[in-house]
DNA sequence: CTGAAAGCGCTTACAG
DNA sequence: CTGAAAGCGCTTACAG
């Protein structure tokens, strides 16, 4: 089956190709009848337009990338759907490129992204990420791009975000009223703007209680799960081992849960643990698992809608938005309460 | 920040666009001191190639599409992982489409694709498909295909499965050794390749079973959340409800766990249950949960790498290649077999 | 209402 | 070793 472009339409047709184009595109210059020729074999040889001459000619690409650290992981993948979601409805193209939280990788990709591959960026920073100039050098050759989750403070750049000081002074409350003593903030890197948020919320907490906790215990474990494991079986083999972990993502959850198997540790009676989770099990773990939840499907349609607004009016140099959305709290068994909640 | 192309490096360097062009590919008709000096400015101003460009010139997009029926899922969010990596090893982007099981489109996708957006297409059936005609459509453009997990049978299409005859044999062995006498067998949909043969693996090992348990069920619980609850509610509340559960998805299992929670039914002691699921999560379920586990990453990795080597032998008529890997079944808790498995 | 022509930013066969 | 020219498949301002 060999490959049909206009030419080929406009031969048969005997009309030229500018017509066959125009009647394609619905022009108005064009009469009725023409245009039905035009369709009718355009449907028959099943025509599909070469989308990167288009690109080429109208000099916009009808793609956008999302550039995040992985696509393995609960919360990125729910929010991917969210984006596809929108890009699907405005008939734009999704390129997915993955930093494995590499620093490196990421500058490689954004420099890439200056080639004219694609209209806009969603993006959440790989967590070594501490310098924004290869984000600033792209935003400059007039790229739209929203942060979202991990992001960078650029001028002009909207950002969908969670409540994070709040959601991270509520966890720990949470956790005080469950009247643990010494709680340890886990974090996988102390880079990110997040993770300074969530501490900070997980501080003001404890300086706020009552009860004061004996300490304040951050413990940054880094990406790799091996020495997430190996942090965590420090931290909990210790005597003077905390008894309440607030941990800012999921993996650290599941890396306690797996320690306390080993060390014999009991949730929630020895150790209780809420975590930043987009589990879709939390509810059937062993016991079930105290998450916030970010919105994670919400988070990926907000960031793509910014992002169209960004695209559809780029000389418009308005007001970049700045979006939070809420997290929830749910109590369950390892907090200790472990009512059952739909 | 004003975009740079191939002219503005030719004129700053008083050089035509033409060897400015052959020094960046590093053609052996440039000299060395020549090649050196249009590198530097390139560099410098960080010059990128306009890829539609050289796509149109070259007729290659350097640019491969993913067709899955569902992203926030541990399955194919690993899958896709695999795949990632491939893909940039091979310096190749990825185009991600979602067809949310929706044939309708699935068929659009499809049919998109013959636009020569991409040079090869990686393809996971949505559950409603059941005719081929698009896929052979798009395949006898000239497009390589190849099928990964629900695949379509097309000559000349590799395909990268698992051993599902086996691997639903084993499952059914397990839960009859485990003394269950009615096993139900829960899939989301009839049709797919996949499913029929897990399903052949179950019934198969009933009939050589010599427990013979009393009836062989079969119950296709549709792809809503809503109908599947219903669908094992159903099930699991007649009172000759079955001792076993097989189910041919995660999420059946994780209804089933919901459902025994709301019928006050004990998992292992009134239920056993065996999943194919991919869930990281599995050993610390309540109960843990046998599983099935399909190698994900592998998968995505494999079928990639057949892609690759479909499209850069294309002229070559070879025979299709039919790669099957070993899925690993896991016994825990909900079994009854609660042995702490790493 | 239709068509000739220029051009999007590259690559490559060919001439010199 | 360098450059002029054609062309990838479209779109669009312009002429008729």
């Amino acid at each position: 089956m060999e490959k049909i472009d206009l030419k080929k339409l406009a031969k048969e047709l005997n009309l030229s190709i500018a017509t066959v184009s125009k009647a394609l595109r619905d022009s108005w210059e064009i009469k009725a009848e023409t245009k039905q020729r035009v369709r009718d074999l355009a449907d028959k040889l099943n025509y599909q337009p070469n989308p990167y001459a288009s690109s080429m000619r109208k000099r916009k690409s009808q793609t956008i990338a999302v550039v995040i650290p992985e696509i393995a992981n609960n919360f990125f993948s729910v929010v991917l759907d969210g984006i596809q979601v929108i890009a699907e409805k405005k008939g734009y193209h999704v390129l997915t490129y993955l930093t494995h939280e590499s620093y490196t990788n990421e500058i490689a990709t954004i420099k890439h992204l200056q080639s004219g591959r694609v209209d806009g960026v969603l993006m959440s920073l790989c967590s070594e990420t501490a310098d924004y100039q290869h984000l600033i050098r792209l935003k400059e050759t007039g790229m739209p791009i929203v942060f979202f989750d991990r992001i960078a403070e650029i001028p002009d750049c909207p950002t969908v975000t969670t409540d994070d000081y709040e959601s991270g002074y509520g966890a720990t409350e949470h956790l005080l009223r469950r009247h643990c003593k010494t709680i340890a903030y886990l974090s996988l890197s102390q880079h990110t703007s997040i993770n300074r948020k969530r501490q900070q919320g997980y501080m003001d907490a404890l300086k706020n209680s009552p009860a004061k906790p004996a300490k304040n215990l951050a413990v940054h474990c880094g990406d790799e799960n091996g020495s997430i494991m190996l942090a965590i079986k420090k931290l909990l083999s210790k005597k003077n081992r905390p008894d309440g972990i607030f941990a800012s993502a999921e993996k650290l959850a599941i890396a306690t849960y797996h320690v306390c198997n080993d060390l014999k540790l009991k949730i929630p009676g020895d150790l209780k643990v809420i975590s930043f989770s987009n589990l879709r099990t939390a509810s059937l773990l062993n016991p079930s698992l105290s998450t916030v939840t970010q919105p994670a499907f919400e988070i990926g349609k907000e960031a793509c809608e910014l992002l169209f607004r960004k695209i559809e009016k780029k000389s418009n140099n308005y007001m970049s938005e700045h979006l939070v959305l809420k997290s929830s709290l749910i109590a369950r068994g390892s907090t200790g309460l472990d009512q059952k909640l739909k």
